[in-house]
DNA sequence: TAAATTCGCTTGCGTTTTGCAAGTGCAAAT
DNA sequence: ATTTGCACTTGCAAAACGCAAGCGAATTTA
């Protein structure tokens, strides 16, 4: 299945080999916005991902170190997913693909107020972001 | 051909929705570290991209407005690719590619140089790269 | 405690996208 | 006048995607 094949030295090239999709960075976005999710909660967002595409990109960036796998805490028919320090060093690259699309798109409200919260001062707002997904 | 249709109100998906695959970031790449680019030139990089491919991603950032066309000085025949402004404010979100690839994969010595400098100081990198590109 | 429901996937299958090779049409060089 | 270069296009097989249904284990409900 989800094995990686690198195209070239590249390393943008080999970042994208990893989530240079769709779908990837939408789970990386879903687990810094809520630190842990199912797979249910994945299913649940407003992009409808494909059951199954879902389960290869979760092994996939599970196979390359940018999620874990966890058990939940109250139940064994659960998972969580988290992101891994890997995952967490993709925030700054998030941070600019949000700060791109707010000057290309419109924003819907609620991110606009992070946004405002990132402009004042990017780095503190990395930095207290990582505390808290750790 | 390359019409774009927007998943969700979600800047990272819109943003994913033009640029989210395994090839754009790479044209995009090319013409940050070129400038500017024929056709040809995309076709020799070294990751060898497709030639149905590239005039599909071609296609779809021009009417993204990333990239634009313009003929070549010397030519009738050749074209030239260049990035807009858009384009251009991709920079700082493929800076922090590169530097999560930095931490991550290992680097072409050459990428290790212009690196040195963006660790440096990387707003000044950016504001020099960004008069260069225009 | 048996039956129904939830959860995290897997499977099948039709559609779309990709990748490779060959071809086309215009421009320029020979 | 003919060949070469350049920017694509076309055809086709293979892979990836997207949708719906199914499945086994864990949990909840009757």
């Amino acid at each position: 299945m989800g094995n990686l094949k690198k195209r070239s030295e590249c390393p943008i090239s080999s970042s994208l080999d990893i989530w240079g999709d769709k779908w990837s960075l939408l789970i990386v976005r879903d687990l810094m916005i809520s630190k842990q999710c199912t797979y249910g909660d994945f299913l649940k967002s407003e992009e409808k991902i494909a059951t199954n595409i879902l389960a290869s990109r979760l092994q996939m960036l599970e196979e390359n170190d940018v999620i874990t796998k966890q058990e939940h805490p109250e139940s064994k028919a659960k998972v969580l997913y988290k992101l891994t320090q890997k995952g967490i060093d993709l925030l700054p690259l998030m941070i600019e693909i949000n700060l791109w699309a707010d000057k290309y798109f419109t924003m819907p409200p609620e991110r606009r107020v992070m946004l405002e919260e990132v402009k004042k001062d990017k780095d503190a707002f990395i930095a207290s972001k990582r505390i808290e997904l750790l």
